[in-house]
DNA sequence: CCATAATGTCAAGTTTATTTTACATCTATT
DNA sequence: AATAGATGTAAAATAAACTTGACATTATGG
């Protein structure tokens, strides 16, 4: 079982953005095209959602998919 | 029906990046921990990977997912 | 030409993301 | 206390990602 094959933990940062632009659950999953459950499971986090719904969430806070998601890295070689 | 909820086409250079480090698919998908049928399918297009899988790739590469995939623009403001 | 590795395709199956619906909780506001 | 908006949870259903296996095609090298 090589590391590669370990699944990785993605954080993020989404229940942060949503407080800055101060929008809803409700209306956020409406803006990007899903239900709300989707956007709480995401919130929730150990959630691995698609890339493109990573990519319309980034859109509509004006960012980068990295500023929202993560890899938490297991292993710190980040020197 | 709003713009927001239209699916994106995500476009990628997966192909680029596996020509210029010589790996095949067969090796690639080993080391991403998915089958060669899923690295064909994302260079085929108009595929959405799971973000997790995209991160994977990106890192493997040791590149951002934004060099690897973008979203087609139906309207031109990149640059 | 013959063998082998790499790629493309396709169909059927499994797993997981996403939906739908419903209900509980928490925080204002009146 | 009552109403309303926002959030958390959960279970069943659907859609889509990903797998498996098999076969065809296109390089590449002997």
């Amino acid at each position: 079982m090589t590391k590669s094959n370990m699944q990785l933990k993605i954080s993020n940062r989404l229940h942060v953005f949503r407080a800055e632009h101060r929008i809803t659950q409700e209306q956020l999953a409406k803006e990007v095209g899903v239900t709300r459950a989707t956007i709480v499971a995401i919130e929730g986090g150990g959630y691995n959602p698609s890339l493109e719904l990573a990519f319309r969430l980034a859109r509509y806070f004006k960012t980068d998919i990295n500023a929202i998601f993560s890899v938490e890295e297991e292993n710190n070689e980040q020197g």
